[in-house]
RNA sequence: GGGCGAAUAGCUCAGCUGGUUCAGAGCGCCUGCCUUACACGCAGGAUGUCGGGGGUUCGAAUCCCUCUUCGCCCACCA
């Protein structure tokens, strides 16, 4: 712990050792912060559960950091902060990946049979050992992982059945047979939420149907034209003139030569297409509702697969989708039957899984009725219970509840949690049992039982984590202490599955919101802003970046990058541009720590409290009194910024405290100080190390590892003390000093102006200068010559007067009070230059002078304007008038024509 | 089709309740510096009709309207 520091910061020898520290100290435990007598409140995040099989990316990079950042500032506030951690089954997900590892063998599921692939797909997920979970460890995530839980574990997998169960008891979970989406590929039903629309152009196909008895026909248009093999009527709006007299009427399907009726439904808009609907029952919600309104038949003529079923001619039959809608349209125009085609852009749905189109299918599928859940869930929105940051999502989660539709909870996959729903086999007796324990008889007739052989949607899982990952159903502790918990930070993508549910049932079971604020971050893209993802190859991969930068840097990075609700982007193609800042700043800490490290040589004294060796206020020099006030503005500013979720503003606001005012100003002020050439050191080092200690604090929740390490290498700190643990820094009012602000910032303003002539002129890097000062500005003035040596160390000047200069060639200035500084520089100017310089500024202030003597000479400002507002501008204009005067003055004595 | 958001320096973005943080930060660019914490650094500098137009106001990057351009969410007009 006492080697030295290297001159750079090197994350990659740190960062693991430091993380099994913090583990081995039970750092992420809320019960150790229990045990430590830290009686604080408890805080609770719920991580987005990852999916077991998946690899870290960037999106969950931002997502996680967010949630470090929080509970990392929580638990310094002394709250007992837990971040439960946890994977996802990820039903389809996972079944994919495991089917395409088979498909590389030559197999499928079906040949392995369902018992043995479920068991291959366990072992898959042994062995990726949900790496993902030491991905988050890789960047610094402090959750508790000795609570990790696994949706298809088996405390999980009793509060699903118990969930099913009981919500079949209240009449809110049922088998239905309605129109759901199907993936043809997953071969599954997916909610409505999985079947995600998209924008794809298609045509609109106008088609003949012939009047049965000859008389004509009726055109009809459609998107899927190979489903009219499955058309059972057409439907017309019962006002439509043009077509009222053939309501009752049949027509002859062409392709399929069957007889169908011609109906009357208020659902048809006569305005679209030909104001006349083909009817197929089986493979459209809309004109299932239809068919069922008259009694049409539902005539199912795909197979899962998507192919033409045996209810279609022969010819058709087997033909995959596509390929049947091209010979329908080719049979159609053969007879003379196609009337036009015409281009159409329309939502088509998508599976979210593998992006097929889906299939709208009529099947039998276990639904939640979701209306009744939705209703609470409303409601704590809308009293203020539930907060959306930002507010705005509030509004796509009631727009979602408002119109929400039955939850289509079945998956006819093999990975999941089974339906604890048994149907007896015996004739007679029939009998659907829905149980929390496995039946192997009926309980009605003890005849033989089947259990149902589907699978539960993943979501039906984890919207039971809130609860379910603390011990639900049994009463433990955990429950009793962490419901309800208090952040929930998301991207937007998973509102409707995950974050919304989760409300919906956290309120039915728990009877209280699950949590009260929704944090929705944006999502991370590359500078085209597009999406990152696998498959445009556009990623950036996390741990190549902890490898390259650290983990700090990344973190850094994304904070400081997102504001709230808005997307981050970050290149590719260009690591630097995006991590650089980040590793930059990790080393700007390491080597001000570094500093003040190496100058400390022995205890430091402290600026608070009792005893001897505190140090008095009439120690402290001005840069002393000003570097706490600015710690204390610090501060007050990260702190408020964190509370307001604010992140990258408490990133900015910790990060100028450290670079601009600690290191660029407070860090060279002092040197003569540490280094014995003037008095104080004590001082100095007393200031420099407790201001930087509170630096590191406001910086410990986005940079956790850079933080600790130099945290605890400060003397005085006990082997096992963690910065984690130490209290996040409280505001002082007595730290508060508007004088030494306004007195160092104009030191600050001074040195600024004789670099800035310096440069002008081209004055050598070593060669000082002499520097006068004018007695014309104001209270603020108090502080140059208190900070004399400070102005002659930074400005590089070897004598400073304050008055008039008798001098008349040199560079000038004037600073925002109206102060003037001057810097004679003899022979070393060009006369001619400086007069340019000198009449392009005084034609500059003219300007604005003369607007400002327009502002205050209106009447209407004058008097409409609030006083203050007049006596500042009024003020404003002295100013410039005085400056004004001053280089006016100066151009005369240069003799400037 | 309905709803929402964004547009500010070459790039990525701050700018919150109209008025000295008001035109900013970081990166990039230019100039000069290896000043004993840091060249992943220091000092200085350039770059803007605050998307266009209109309005409200004493005063607008900020509030309102409108247009343009990009996003996002929702949607059973087949």
């Amino acid at each position: 712990m006492t080697e030295p520091l290297a001159p750079q910061y090197n994350p990659s020898v740190i960062e693991s050792a430091l993380y099994a520290w913090w583990q081995e100290r039970g750092v992420f435990s809320p019960d150790g912060a229990a045990a430590r007598g830290s009686a604080g409140e408890p805080y609770v995040v719920m991580m987005p559960p990852p999916n077991v099989t998946a690899a870290l990316h960037m999106g969950h990079g931002l997502n996680n950091t967010v949630q470090d950042v929080l509970i990392r500032f929580e638990r310094m506030r002394g709250r007992r902060a837990l971040w439960l951690p946890g994977t996802d089954h990820a039903g389809i997900a996972t079944q994919n990946v495991v089917e395409r590892l088979l498909a590389k063998e030559g197999l499928t599921r079906f040949d392995l049979g369902r018992e043995a692939f479920v068991e291959r797909v366990w072992a898959h997920v042994h062995d990726t050992g949900a790496a993902i979970l030491d991905q988050l460890k890789a960047i610094g995530c402090s959750a508790d992982w000795s609570r990790t839980y696994f949706t298809l574990d088996e405390g999980l997998s009793r509060a699903v059945r118990e969930m099913f169960v009981s919500l079949y008891e209240e009449g809110l979970v049922c088998r239905g047979h309605y129109i759901i989406n199907w993936c043809p590929r997953c071969l599954t039903a997916l909610s409505n939420e999985e079947a995600e629309k998209a924008e794809v152009d298609g045509k609109l196909w106008h088609l003949r149907y012939p009047l049965a008895d000859g008389t004509g026909y009726l055109t009809v248009a459609t998107t899927r034209p190979e489903t009219m093999v499955g058309d059972s009527g057409v439907a017309v709006h019962p006002d439509d003139e043009r077509y009222r007299h053939l309501i009752g009427r049949e027509l002859r399907l062409p392709v399929v030569d069957r007889l169908i009726p011609i109906v009357a439904d208020a659902a048809v808009d006569p305005a679209f297409g030909s104001g006349a609907v083909k009817v197929t029952p089986a493979h459209d919600p809309a004109d299932f509702e239809i068919g069922r309104r008259h009694h049409l038949p539902a005539i199912d003529v795909l197979t899962p697969e998507a192919r033409i079923s045996l209810a279609a001619p022969e010819r058709f039959q087997g033909l995959d989708r596509y390929e049947a809608r091209r010979r329908v349209v080719a049979e159609f125009e053969a007879a003379g039957l196609l009337e036009r085609v015409e281009d159409h852009r329309h939502a088509v749905g998508h599976c979210y899984r593998c992006d097929t189109v889906v299939e709208p299918r009529l099947s039998d599928q276990w639904f939640v009725r979701m209306e009744p859940l939705a209703r609470p869930a409303l409601e704590a929105y809308r009293n203020g219970t539930l907060r959306f940051i930002p507010e705005r999502r509030g509004d796509d989660y009631v727009q979602w509840l408002e119109g929400i539709r039955d939850w289509c909870i079945s998956r006819q996959l093999w990975w999941g949690h089974r339906i604890p729903v048994w149907y007896c086999q015996r004739e007679g007796c029939e009998r659907t049992s829905v149980s929390r324990t496995d039946l192997e008889v009926c309980p009605a007739c003890l005849g033989p039982v089947r259990q149902d052989p589907d699978v539960l949607d993943t979501w039906f899982s984890s919207w039971l984590v809130p609860f379910s990952g603390l011990g639900w159903p049994e009463r433990t502790t955990d429950l009793a202490t962490y419901y309800p918990g208090h952040t929930l930070v998301s991207a937007a993508d998973i509102l409707f599955f995950w974050v919304a549910r989760m409300v919906m049932s956290g309120l039915h079971v728990m009877s209280e919101v699950p949590y009260t604020h929704i944090y929705l971050h944006g999502t991370v893209r590359d500078t085209q802003h597009r999406k990152m993802s696998k498959s445009l190859g556009n990623g950036i991969d996390p741990l190549e970046v902890v490898e390259r930068y650290g983990a700090d840097a990344l973190r850094y990075s994304l904070v400081s990058g997102m504001s709230v609700g808005t997307d981050v982007i970050l290149d590719p193609d260009d690591l630097e541009a995006s991590f650089a800042p980040g590793r930059n700043f990790a080393n700007k800490l390491w080597n001000a720590g570094r500093f003040i490290l190496s100058n400390l040589d022995g205890p430091v004294r402290p600026l608070a409290g009792s005893g001897p060796t505190v140090v008095r206020r009439d120690e402290l020099t001005l840069a002393d009194r000003w570097i706490i006030a600015r710690c204390d503005a610090a501060v007050r500013e990260t702190t408020d910024a964190l509370e307001r979720f604010r992140l990258n503003e408490a990133a900015a606001a910790a990060y100028r405290f450290l670079w601009s005012d600690l290191a660029d100003w407070y860090i060279e002020q002092i040197k003569p100080r540490l280094y014995g050439d003037l008095p104080g050191g004590d001082v100095a080092r007393a200031v420099a190390t407790q201001t930087f200690d509170v630096a590191l604090r406001l910086l410990h929740p986005v940079m956790p590892f850079i933080t600790e390490t130099l945290w605890r290498r400060f003397p005085g700190r006990p082997a096992e003390a963690s910065i984690s643990l130490s209290p996040w820094p409280r505001p002082d009012a007595r730290a508060e000093d508007p004088e030494a602000l306004a007195e160092f910032g104009l030191v600050q303003e001074v040195v600024g102006a004789i670099r800035g002539i310096r440069a002008e002129y081209g004055v050598q890097p070593g060669q000082a200068v002499r520097a006068v000062v004018g007695r014309n500005g104001g209270a603020a003035h108090a502080g140059l010559s208190r900070e004399r040596a400070t102005i002659l160390r930074l400005a590089k000047v070897s004598e400073l007067a304050f008055g008039e200069s008798t001098e008349r060639v040199g560079g000038n200035a004037v600073l925002s009070d109206g102060t003037s500084v001057f810097v004679p520089l003899g022979d070393a100017i060009d006369v001619g230059r400086e007069c340019g310089r000198l009449g392009s500024e005084v034609e500059r202030l003219s300007k604005l002078l003369r607007a400002q003597e327009g502002k205050l000479g209106n009447p209407q400002f004058v008097t409409r304007a609030p006083t203050d507002v007049v006596e500042k501008e009024r003020q404003k204009l002295a100013a410039w008038k005085e400056q004004c005067e001053v280089l006016v003055r100066k151009r005369e004595l240069l003799g400037c024509s």
